[in-house]
RNA sequence: GCGCCCGUAGCUCAGCUGGAUAGAGCAGCGGACUUCUAAUCCGCAGGCCGCAGGUUCGAAUCCUGCCGGGCGCGCCA
């Protein structure tokens, strides 16, 4: 248990004892950006004033005086408008290390999603192109997510949905035919709608290569099942060049053909949700605040992607997760009414989806601004990303946002190696953690263990300061995974590297603030009991968002 | 026109779900270091938190209305 946890605890108690009866709120401690409010902060008594109808000045002095003495404080005190605060033993704070030398990757876990269990379904992408720099987003954001749900001790299924039949896989086999065609022969038309990308050419030289002129009276369909496959494996190969393992695919057309499709739509019916209007069956959405009703078969008697879609939500929801998560770009944003509005009709409880929708992003490259969508056929790809920036970087830098953030991506930055690119100076003070855990060795200084070490002695602000930070990691943890949002743990580990960083340079100016002084056996203890737990905090948090943690730079 | 998202330092963004004196990184200026990895650090400067109301002990955060930008408004996916 960490200090935090045990001054919550604390106070959790006294506040029942002062509140009598009352229910009291959830005891919150933060700590005070200024020094003088303590190192820990609670708003207990504000929020009891109400129900108390007691001033919150008398309410946190009762508190206080509740709390009596307490062997981890040092110091309490009463702030207008009613704040208690803390001062913590410095020791106290310092011995939260070794609780994470013990713990070791295993430090920071959260248990407050245990038991739980999500789905979340990210990238699919239909096999008719290569994964581009949106596709990436979702890559990286979604993977970030299910890294979180599991760091809150959640268990996670990862799939990948996607469609390989209909108007599209036709489109796709025109284009790639009229490529393959052109090769060889002129006054080929292409296809009005077709696909107009690069790769549609080179799936045709390729292919041409491969059969010559032979495939010329071949069908449509020979020509799209050969560049899906083709499709599919860059798909796959993106994925894995992104450290991304799904634990399965989803293919659309098998709620066609196990009759799944079907089924949901007359559960629908005989749940009076839909109607026939127009030779069509629509979908009552407006109940849910959509704009309008939602067709799922067509007057044609074809469906619409909607009708399947609700088959697959309907699939997830019987397998019986608890969390149902999807990532959405935000040009599909009213999508998410439509299919809460879907679940709801079939008795699924809403509240179970979680639509992620992450806004589209711009790419600032070479000075240049890079309007993702442009234009058709003219855009960055995944595997243009990774090849050039790696994997590190693209996981980083698109969790340095709230999904939320119509963010810029700094291709300049995230390719650059200095300390400028936020993702090398926090793998940079990582290795520094490893250097200076060799160069301990190499002057015969070995980590005498967690339980050996004097944390009194760590009183220097900079450590005081870097202590409290890696306290604050299992916090992060939880927020991150309770909120499915991964870029706490990018600002986090900004200030951990930075305040490390800041720890490191004093040494190099100051003789005394060394990690290694051979003349202080037992200061040094300490200190690399500092390090080392700096560097379990950054490894775990690093972990966390997929991106390696390297001993050596 | 309607719906969703955004608006915080010159730029890119955080702000832990309503807390105390608004935070970081770039860029700018000035400094430190022949190190435990300079792929570093310290200091300075820079703000009507888009605007106007409201809610309450307390608002960048919640509500309403404007203004500006992005996205979406098909029996397409």
């Amino acid at each position: 248990m960490n200090i935090r946890e045990t001054l919550s605890r604390i106070i959790a108690r006294a506040a029942a004892e002062v509140a009598g009866g009352a229910c009291i709120p959830d005891v919150m401690i933060d700590t005070p950006r200024v020094k003088a409010y303590g190192d820990y902060a609670s708003n207990i008594a504000l929020s009891l004033a109400k129900t108390l109808r007691r001033p919150p000045m008398e309410i946190a002095n009762d508190i206080v005086s509740a709390i009596g003495s307490q062997p981890v404080i040092t110091k309490i005190e009463v702030k207008p408008p009613g704040f208690i605060n803390i001062f913590v033993r410095d020791a106290s704070a310092a011995a939260g290390l070794a609780a994470i030398l013990k713990q070791g990757a295993l430090f920071g876990r959260s248990g407050k999603l245990t038991g739980k269990r999500a789905i979340v379904e990210f990238v699919s992408a239909n096999p008719t192109g290569p994964l581009h720099i949106g596709h990436a987003r979702n890559a990286a954001v979604g993977d970030c997510i299910a890294r979180a749900l599991e760091r809150a001790g959640c268990s996670v299924w990862r799939e990948y949905y996607y469609n390989d039949g209909g108007v599209q896989m036709t489109r796709l086999g025109e284009s790639l035919k009229a490529r393959y065609l052109l090769i060889f022969l002129k006054d080929i038309e292409f296809p009005e709608d077709g696909y107009h990308g690069d790769y549609i050419g080179e799936i045709a030289a390729q292919l041409h290569a491969e059969v010559k002129d032979s495939w010329k009276d071949k069908s449509i369909t020979e020509f799209s099942d050969y560049a899906k496959d083709w499709i599919v494996k860059l798909i796959d190969a993106d994925m894995i060049a992104m450290g991304i393992n799904f634990d399965a695919k989803f293919n659309e057309g098998d709620l066609y053909t196990d009759g799944r499709v079907d089924a949901v739509i007359s559960e629908l019916r005989g749940r009076g949700k839909v109607y026939d209007s127009e030779g069509a069956l629509w979908l009552r959405t407006t109940s849910d605040g959509d704009e309008k009703d939602r067709v799922l078969i067509k007057s044609d008697a074809t469906k619409t992607y909607l009708a399947p879609d609700i088959a697959y939500h309907a699939d997830k929801y019987s397998r019986g997760y608890d969390l149902v998560i999807n990532l959405l770009g935000a040009d599909h944003h009213n999508y998410v009414i439509r299919l809460r509005a879907a679940m709801r009709a079939l008795d699924f409880d809403p509240e179970k989806l979680n639509c992620i929708i992450y806004q589209l992003v711009t790419v600032k490259r070479g000075g240049e601004v890079v309007k993702f969508g442009k234009r058709a056929g003219d855009y960055i790809t995944l595997h243009e990303m990774i090849s050039e920036l790696g994997q590190d970087a693209v996981r980083f830098f698109f969790n340095m946002r709230r999904s939320d953030s119509h963010m810029v991506f700094d291709w300049d930055l995230a390719k650059e190696h200095s300390v400028k690119n936020p993702v090398y100076s926090i793998q940079y003070a990582h290795a520094r953690c490893c250097s200076i855990e060799r160069k301990a060795a190499e002057l015969g200084i070995m980590f005498a263990g967690a339980g050996a070490c004097d944390y009194s002695l760590l009183t220097a602000h900079e450590e005081q300061e870097l202590i409290r930070s890696l306290a604050e990691f299992p916090r992060i943890v939880e927020l991150a995974g309770t909120t499915f949002e991964p870029h706490h743990y990018t600002t986090y580990l900004r200030t951990i590297a930075e305040q490390f960083n800041a720890y490191f340079t004093a040494g190099n100016v100051t003789e005394e603030m060394r990690v290694i002084l051979p003349g202080n056996p037992a200061l040094s203890q300490a200190r690399l009991a500092l390090i080392l737990a700096t560097r379990v905090v950054l490894r775990n948090a690093l972990d966390a968002l997929g991106i390696s943690a390297p001993e050596k730079m």
